[in-house]
DNA sequence: TAATAAAGTTAGGTTAGTCTAAAATAATAA
DNA sequence: TTATTATTTTAGACTAACCTAACTTTATTA
């Protein structure tokens, strides 16, 4: 099936609101609106389509649900979008906070070979320079079961594997706070009334919110 | 400036037609449509649109040309495709006559980053798989004066440098008998009353049309 | 449970890019 | 030079993807 950018943007888009820390989620229009920055209205108009196509299945006033098809497709979606980020960081240099706005425009290139291709190319990697899995060519995501650097427990290290989303400016935070993929950190302290830590990085120390180290996984 | 892929595709294709052969050349409305599988309606109002982007420049049943910013842009567009082909072929394997389909998608992608960084992982070539020059950063094209395989005297020994046009077809069939980039080539013997030629590729002895010849450039 | 707020839908309109059919102009040939 | 043919343009319509404004349904809370 031969869809536009649009539709498989509000495939993928589905796919994440759907399944996000791992857990099932309800969506609806407006969320999906907001999500795509356009109006219901336009959802609703999009939704009509994708169910002519059977890729969305919802009822009038329901929640969203993607069909097995639908799902299928999403997950190639993010398969080459996780791709092309490797590619980007791994072969052309590309930092951890640019690689996302041009893979968004790669992984709508319709080219099975070019995957197949470009994943042999890559060595088979298994996650992206976020941390996030790769589905493989069948679409089978490996299951990451993570801990964030809130649960590391006090005076222990850890090293950081991937960061929760894509935002660029949450990004290019981390990258300033002296953090990339790899990096060692020890968490030294946490302030009970608002879950702000202490860790060391590279020996110096610094004061992360709750919120960021919610939004780091380590290992 | 930000164009639609499709204002870009119009461009480029303005950017072939009236650069043909190394030669200046008139481009209609007619020609146009049928270059791109449009009707001339269609053309017509894309030229009003790139008319008033003052992209292109043409009066009322004259020719089409582009203006100087119209073809700075066709000029980099051609560039991106030329090293996207470049990257298919020399680093996914991507064979001669399949590289032109995914170049023409790869080709919008939007990021002057992306293609710096592509150019210097390639090492700043100089040819595509199909031969042609590539475009550098400014815009500048090395000219090439190039010989056919038509020209070459008899008796004679090439190289096989490039193929004229993009047909999936014909480079197939270039393939089939054999030749592919770099393969040398000995014109034996040339029919007068058709144009063709026989050639030794390999030890193999072939003929090959006057319009096969025409479209094949050797050094 | 009635009133208000939030979420979702519908109707009607816009723009980009395409089309067909018909009309206007230019080029070619008798 | 007039008639025929080819090319180009115009008018009117369609679809995808969006919008605003008004309306309906569901959820929340007083």
């Amino acid at each position: 099936m031969i869809l536009s950018q649009t539709e498989e943007n509000y495939l993928k888009a589905l796919f994440h609101l759907t399944n996000r820390n791992g857990e099932q989620a309800e969506v609806g229009t407006n969320e999906l609106a907001s999500f795509l920055n356009v109006k219901p209205a336009s959802v609703n108009d999009m939704l009509k389509r994708l169910r002519e196509k059977e890729l969305v299945e919802n009822e009038r006033y329901g929640k969203i649900f993607l069909t097995n098809s639908g799902q299928k497709i999403a997950v190639q979606i993010v398969r080459k979008h996780r791709l092309w980020e490797t590619f980007l960081y791994k072969k052309l240099s590309f930092s951890w906070d640019e690689v996302h706005e041009v893979a968004e425009q790669l992984e709508h290139i319709n080219s099975p070979k070019l995957i197949e291709q470009l994943e042999k190319f890559l060595d088979y990697p298994e996650f992206d320079p976020h941390g996030d899995a790769i589905p493989n060519a069948k679409g089978e995501i490996k299951l990451q079961k993570r801990t964030t650097l809130s649960e590391v427990e006090l005076g222990k290290s850890c090293k950081l594997i991937a960061v929760k989303d894509s935002n660029a400016d949450f990004l290019q935070y981390v990258l300033k706070v002296g953090l990339e993929l790899g990096s060692k950190i020890k968490v030294l302290n946490r302030q009970e009334f608002d879950g702000s830590l202490e860790i060391e990085i590279k020996k110096n120390v610094l004061s992360v919110s709750q919120k960021f180290a919610d939004n780091v996984f380590v290992e």
